[in-house]
DNA sequence: TCTGGGGTCCTAGGACCC
DNA sequence: TCTGGGGTCCTAGGACCC
């Protein structure tokens, strides 16, 4: 059987574990620059304010309301992620950590205890030893476990957090409850196409032949309905190396000149070497992007993108940033105020293989070099040895009027408790 | 004034090979 | 009159997820 086990609100959550104050208050997350709502708990979603709602047109109900607002501390809910997860991982060790508020565990065979126990028990460590509240769904398959999960959120007094599909039964009562739009790998665009033509729930979905599923929704389709019918077709998937990794943000302000993209640009780079480098990866193909404001059509727009392939593969900052700012080079246009851009690697080999090409190779010293940076900046903090084309000013700055402390990760942060 | 960031997988079609 | 058969690799675009 497969638990799916998920955070309740997750972001709205961890800014609740240091302020016990505001459970019961309506919290928001905000997404970087603050610009819109990425988390809720359920107050605020009694309150209508929609995943994805642009802050400042919000801003009137948050004060009516007094919505506690919060912008995102991405350090504070990685870690306790990480926490969660190591707690989930002592109940079961075939595991995949799904998404940073979502695991599945493999439960094998119990003996002692029924399935809906041992969901409590996960249930209430997990909450006690985090303080974030979880929800479990439990079924044969991982889509049934979606499905489970589903309404063990939708009912918390009746089922108390936990809901288990383990007969034919319930497997079908729960499929005619769960409208389609809300079926695990059923988008928007899947769900026009199917209530076109009344499949309204997920057990309608089921009812579907192979052939027309098949040729509509493509093989991913197909393995869905088995799922669905209780056939296991998906396992975890436990390998967890990237095949594209990506540092991309929006501007405070409009951006006319190349100067400040380049800057940007450079940053990007080098925090995908960073990330490239912990995993192990070189990269063989690199992206950046630029595009002004897609809300502002009054102002002319334009996008575009340059893909480059490496003469060699690297996870050099230094050399990433070469090939980046070569790249921007090439799109930049005059006459446009940028809003965004970002950087793409791809086509990933593993570090200690990589194949060296005749005529052009990279810079070897550049691997101790990049091992000292990483090490100064894990002693003291991020981004303590940056590249001159980066911010060496220290101008550049996210907007963040609302962040949290960083309670867990940071040593001056840390709460004092008086007694 | 102000609207996020980071991923995965699949398919069709074109270019190429023998 | 009539013009084969069987492959691979790559890319862009579309769908989805959190």
């Amino acid at each position: 059987m497969f638990a799916l086990v998920d955070c309740n609100n997750f972001y709205a959550s961890c800014e609740r574990v240091f302020r016990p104050d505001l459970v019961g208050k309506p919290v928001v997350v905000l997404s970087n620059n603050d610009g819109c709502v990425i988390a809720r708990s359920n107050e605020a979603k009694k309150l209508n304010i929609p995943m994805g709602a642009p802050a400042f047109k919000y801003e009137p109900l948050f004060q009516k309301n007094k919505v506690h607002v919060f912008s995102a501390n991405f350090a504070l809910y990685g870690d306790m992620s990480h926490r969660m997860m190591t707690i989930l991982s002592d109940f079961c060790a075939d595991m995949e950590i799904y998404s940073i508020d979502e695991a599945f565990l493999k439960l094998s065979p119990l003996q002692d205890v029924s399935l809906h126990e041992k969901g409590c028990q996960i249930r209430d460590k997990a909450t006690q030893w985090t303080g974030i509240p979880v929800s479990i769904g439990i079924a044969p398959t991982k889509a049934l476990a979606k499905v489970a999960n589903h309404i063990a959120k939708k009912y918390p007094e009746e089922t108390k957090g936990v809901y288990v599909i383990d007969q034919d039964e319930k497997r079908i009562k729960a499929l005619k409850w769960l409208s389609i739009d809300k079926v695990w790998g059923i988008g928007r665009q899947h769900t026009k196409r199917l209530n076109a033509m009344n499949i309204k729930t997920a057990y309608d979905f089921t009812q579907l032949s192979d052939t027309w599923i098949k040729k509509h929704l493509s093989i991913v389709g197909q393995r869905l309905k088995n799922e669905l019918m209780g056939i296991p077709t998906l396992d975890l998937e436990k390998l967890n190396i990237k095949k594209t990794i990506a540092t991309t943000r929006s501007f405070d302000e409009n951006y006319t000149s190349i100067e400040p993209l380049k800057e940007r640009v450079s940053t990007f780079a080098v925090s995908c070497a960073e990330k490239l480098r912990k995993q192990h990866s070189c990269c063989n193909s690199l992206m950046v992007f630029i595009h002004t404001n897609g809300h502002r059509p009054d102002l002319p727009q334009y996008s575009r993108n340059m893909l480059i392939k490496l003469p060699y593969p690297t996870n050099s900052g230094i050399e990433l940033t070469q090939f980046a700012i070569q790249a921007l080079s090439l799109i930049f246009k005059t006459g446009y105020h940028y809003k965004k851009a970002g950087v793409i690697v791809m086509d990933f080999t593993p570090a200690d293989n990589v194949q060296q090409t005749l005529f052009q190779h990279r810079n070897e010293r550049h691997i101790p070099l990049m091992q000292t940076i990483d090490m100064l900046n894990q002693l003291y903090g991020q981004q303590k040895i940056r590249l001159a084309s980066q911010d060496t000013k220290r101008v550049w700055k996210m907007k963040q009027e609302k962040l949290s402390p960083r309670y867990t990760t940071k040593l001056s942060d840390i709460i004092t408790i008086h007694i």
